[in-house]
DNA sequence: AAATAATTCAAATGTATATTTGAATTATTC
DNA sequence: GAATAATTCAAATATACATTTGAATTATTT
């Protein structure tokens, strides 16, 4: 019989597991050593020994989690780069999403609490990670937009997708993490909201193209 | 002549203006005591004095902030209440985005903040501030979708211009804290990135309306 | 102006938590 | 299997803060 062996994994890698969900829920200041020692069933000086301490386990936690994101989410989301502009838009959504919806996917929270509260660890992520898909998103919707493809449209095309997907991101957050005393957004349905988004972003970037009804005016 | 005195406010005031100024910046953790009493040229112990303790100052500070963001930007936007819809809505998302770029508006930094690391004050926010505004803001959602206002639709809408606003809070944050080594969003205009998200937000509403073209797919 | 209350102040105390230490244990190499 | 290196451990140390204290000062009342 091949004996399975569901080995219980070394220090450093329960460390580097327990420490990205921690924090990914609590963030850098408010997650003690004390607490991932403990939740990992490793020593108090493991932290010390094995990544030098607090601030450098932070950083290898969070490449660790961006690892494991990316191999379950691929960034086009499967969609064939010769696909049309609005399908590859939709696939990178979908997987963006996806990845936010991902309970063991602690990408998107740490960079959330980045964002409130940067460490040193911030500038790294938005230039080796961020800004390459950004790039590439952007190279969509610049396709999408056509004529009216100025560098300004693109640009808030952009932030108008990732805001409503980080927004997704912080409800979801917010709900699991705070008791709140009610439910704020009463549908927390990923699938449905990302088909939302797909839908009300492509069709905000078509009106770009129209010569400019009044907007805001009647 | 009348003297126009220009007096220095007393301790509690000085203290509650640092105070806010200061947990917007660098949140709840972040900001020490000490520090606060040091700008606001107040002894160590008068927070302790005049508020019991940092947590009391903390929700004192916001309420304090809140009054004066709300006083500076009517939640309206100042158009009437028998306006169109699309203009009340245009209405209320200046309001919005004029609170989150006026730099004497401490209230979304800190609601930031909250929101990725909630305290006990994040609940008694939603429920007294924020959902109130929420609700206003769906109806008239409710409004332009007409035919389509399923309450997800509804919903799903208000949370997309809603994300749009506050990622715009976020990166006018980021770039003013963290030293990042790049410009991330080239143009960070506010009211140019308000115009965008009215045009945009009402071409996504009119969207939904439709029958339901192919979204995604071709 | 004396008496009383409110406020400010520098220093002391308490607490939480990151980090270090050196001995004990386990694994690896020769 | 002895020697050496790597790892774990409980306890000690260091540091950063919030909070307290009681005296000193200032403002208010009578």
């Amino acid at each position: 019989m091949s004996t399975p062996k569901p080995r219980r994994p070394d220090t450093r890698t329960r460390l580097l597991t327990t420490a990205s969900r921690m924090f990914a829920e609590k963030g850098f200041q408010e997650t003690t050593i004390a607490d991932i020692c403990k939740q990992a069933e490793a020593n108090i000086a493991s932290v010390n020994y094995h990544f030098r301490d607090k601030e450098n386990l932070y950083l290898q936690a969070w490449r660790f989690a961006f690892q494991l994101d990316l191999a379950a989410h691929p960034v086009d989301g499967g969609v064939p780069c010769d696909a049309p502009a609005n399908q590859r838009l939709a696939g990178r959504i979908r997987s963006l999403m996806g990845r936010i919806d991902d309970d063991n996917s602690h990408f998107f929270a740490i960079i959330n609490k980045e964002m409130a509260q940067p460490t040193q660890l911030l500038p790294e992520i938005l230039v080796k990670e961020i800004n390459p898909q950004r790039q590439a998103m952007m190279a969509i919707i610049k396709e999408l937009l056509g004529s009216a493809a100025s560098e300004q449209n693109v640009q808030y095309s952009h932030a108008s997708i990732i805001g409503q997907c980080f927004h997704f991101a912080r409800m979801k957050h917010m709900l699991a993490n705070s008791q709140l005393p009610f439910e704020l957004p009463d549908e927390l349905d990923a699938t449905a909201y990302t088909e939302h988004v797909i839908r009300f972003s492509l069709a905000g970037i078509a009106a770009l193209r129209q010569p400019m009804s009044g907007n805001g005016e009647i």
